[in-house]
DNA sequence: CTCGGCCGTGGAGATTTCGTAAAGAACGGC
DNA sequence: GCCGTTCTTTACGAAATCTCCACGGCCGAG
């Protein structure tokens, strides 16, 4: 699962998003492509990128918005990109928590080198590689093995795993876990976790019946240490 | 990680009471309610908020008074109301522990700013792991052992004892127990209370016949110290 | 001594919640 | 435009949990 950085990007004109998509492919990186705010919040949410890069002028809720959403449940990098003028603007968006802005227009280069700043800038802090009952789970590479077999699971069910690994032993809520996983938006459906919980479970679970997951019924779940 | 956090209100006024309340709930915190000095220190004991906003002019006991005595056991944040020309009360409030006080009448975003600028001066009291006799509890994880044992609780056992070991050595009504793990609507089903205290010695109590959880009749219960 | 109140205990029934499978929907790749 | 992967939704049997009830013991009052 040592796949390309994943790069939210969100600006209303399909001509600027085309563009950076190119520009982001050509450095290494896979766009995630959003048209509008509120596209860019729940892309967000669900692909987990590493880092989002968005306007400033979108049409239903402004790029300062939708940095001061993002930074509610994401630490993620933020860099916005304004036009000349929008000076009050590009404060607002630093002030809510984006990282560094761009002024359009602007060559190629200097994009790649300011989001390559902040991700290297990002703590990133050195997650270690941890064991479970024979399972082997690299945070920071986003692998999950047992036995020297690389296991393969979805974007949604390593994100589900990352949440309960760096918990490990804790009573983690579903409330939590859905927001952790989901995004803030997504606090109430507990059928898609409980599918979710048992695909992971029917992944990574060792064989002789012994459950990795634990259930607290009508709480939530904790793995266990 | 974090499930929205408890601030402590206390006026003698509803009408600030719920002014108060609304204000903290659309900026993410849950408030606990108090109108009057006793109870206020009631429900920082039973509810263990992660701040406490007190009112100086109370009809029982003062704001100072409930200051001294939350400090006394307490490192909670705490600020205190003060309306004009209460000069004199606000220095003693703060020489008896206050961190800070708002004079009435405030804007939202004031207190707001103020109870957020205190919580990050005093980053969550990570709860302790306590041990009883034998037992542990950690009420961080959400998880109790004997002898290395993991013992199994349900959710409303869980709650129940988190209520007991928060205010070991405290004798708990089965009032405030009832309203503290059932909810306020809920405050007469002893049988059922009884139930649960039955199921919860069996699964915590040691072996050798001795009572964790004390019961005095007709009141209600305790754990020991 | 008898009675009434309160408590501890065990168990039965009902309700809620869970695990699992399978079908339908969204998405991207080719 | 088709196909494979992933995610969501739905349904149903199974399990866990909660509530309620009945019985017996203890203790103090009368």
């Amino acid at each position: 699962m040592s796949e390309a950085a994943l790069v939210l990007i969100c600006d209303d004109e399909p001509q600027i998003l085309r563009a950076l998509r190119v520009i982001l492919r050509d450095a290494g990186y896979e766009a995630v492509p959003a048209q509008s705010g509120e596209e860019a919040l729940d892309k967000a949410a669900v692909r987990a990128p590493q880092a989002a890069i968005i306007d400033l002028m979108l049409p239903d809720i402004d790029g300062v918005e939708v940095t001061r959403r993002l930074r509610e449940w994401s630490e993620m990098p933020i860099i916005v990109l304004s036009a000349v003028g929008e000076e009050e603007a590009k404060v607002r968006a630093l002030a809510a928590g984006a990282d560094d802005y761009v002024v359009k227009p602007f060559g190629p280069p200097e994009l790649v080198a300011r989001l390559e700043a902040i991700l290297r800038r990002a703590p990133r802090d050195a997650e270690p590689i941890v064991e479970l009952d024979g399972l082997r789970v690299d945070l920071a590479a986003s692998t999950v093995s047992r036995d020297g077999e690389e296991i393969h699971l979805t974007p949604t069910e390593f994100r589900l795993l990352r949440v309960l690994v760096r918990n490990r032993g804790r009573l983690l809520t579903h409330r939590i876990l859905l927001r952790e996983v989901w995004g803030p938006a997504w606090t109430e459906d507990t059928p898609t976790l409980r599918t979710h919980i048992a695909n992971l479970r029917r992944k990574i679970e060792p064989a002789g019946g012994r459950r990795l997951i634990r259930t607290d019924p009508g709480v939530g779940y904790r793995i266990s240490v």
